[in-house]
DNA sequence: CAGGATCCATCGTGATACTG
DNA sequence: CAGTATCACGATGGATCCTG
């Protein structure tokens, strides 16, 4: 992922569309992260605590799920809120950043539903041509 | 992926959700790829030449360039036009459900870009506090 | 010029075990 | 229950060389 700082320094001042297109590229680098999409997902919901975000995503390793929290945590998009109790209780809950995410991954995936069936019969398509 | 209880309360609640969240991450793998971003970026401006698009990417190594296209095209999203001339000379261009991407794709970098410094500033405090 | 094939370093990922 | 640390493996990306 290092594009290394020697690349953005020396690089070609092209065009506007440009710099959002790196400004997107990396945002979306973390953003559009497969476990950040299903916990803003299911954090859309409601506040959860850790292993019942577990349960709900399904599939997600234990050490993913933390991963993304902390990451998400450090890009002040999910707050963390810990209770000193015994059993320990850590709720997790979207921030108004976080929040603010909803609509336009809710516009991507309007657009994943409308075309995954043109897509997947696109590669049906190319997978028989191809064979 | 609803909001607030937007779907029906007594009605698969949780599992409707789930599998848009799947849809959504599974098409979202390919798509909120850094290099096909960038890919669908540049070709939203028309089309392009295999080594011009390499140029006007930066950064993108011939290899990923290739796996890129490959993928896009099978997805339907890149056409493919091969003339057999000397040089060989190849055109990729946005198919209509390529287009049909950018959409959704310039809300997410408007996002992006409106949050960019939000997120920065979020991981720049979370650093500080943490050290 | 387009792009396939290969080699190699690196990183992300899951499984496991351990602490507060 | 929540979280960290370690390890081992497979996937991924970059550089390079080669062909039509």
């Amino acid at each position: 992922m290092n594009t290394t700082a020697a690349t953005q320094a020396g690089d070609l001042p092209a065009s506007e569309d440009h710099n959002n297109c790196r400004a997107l590229g990396q945002i979306l680098d973390r953003v559009g992260d497969k476990w950040t999409i299903m916990v803003v997902g299911v954090l859309s919901r409601g506040p959860l605590r850790f292993n019942q975000m577990m349960r709900e995503i399904g599939g997600v390793s234990h050490r993913m799920l933390t991963l993304t929290l902390r990451s998400l945590e450090r890009d002040g998009l999910v707050s963390r809120t810990a209770y000193a109790t015994i059993p320990p209780k850590v709720e997790y809950a979207l921030t108004d950043a976080g929040r603010s995410l909803i609509e336009p991954l809710r516009v991507l995936s309007d657009w994943a539903i409308d075309y995954r069936p043109v897509i997947e019969k696109a590669r049906a398509d190319f997978d028989t041509r191809g064979v």
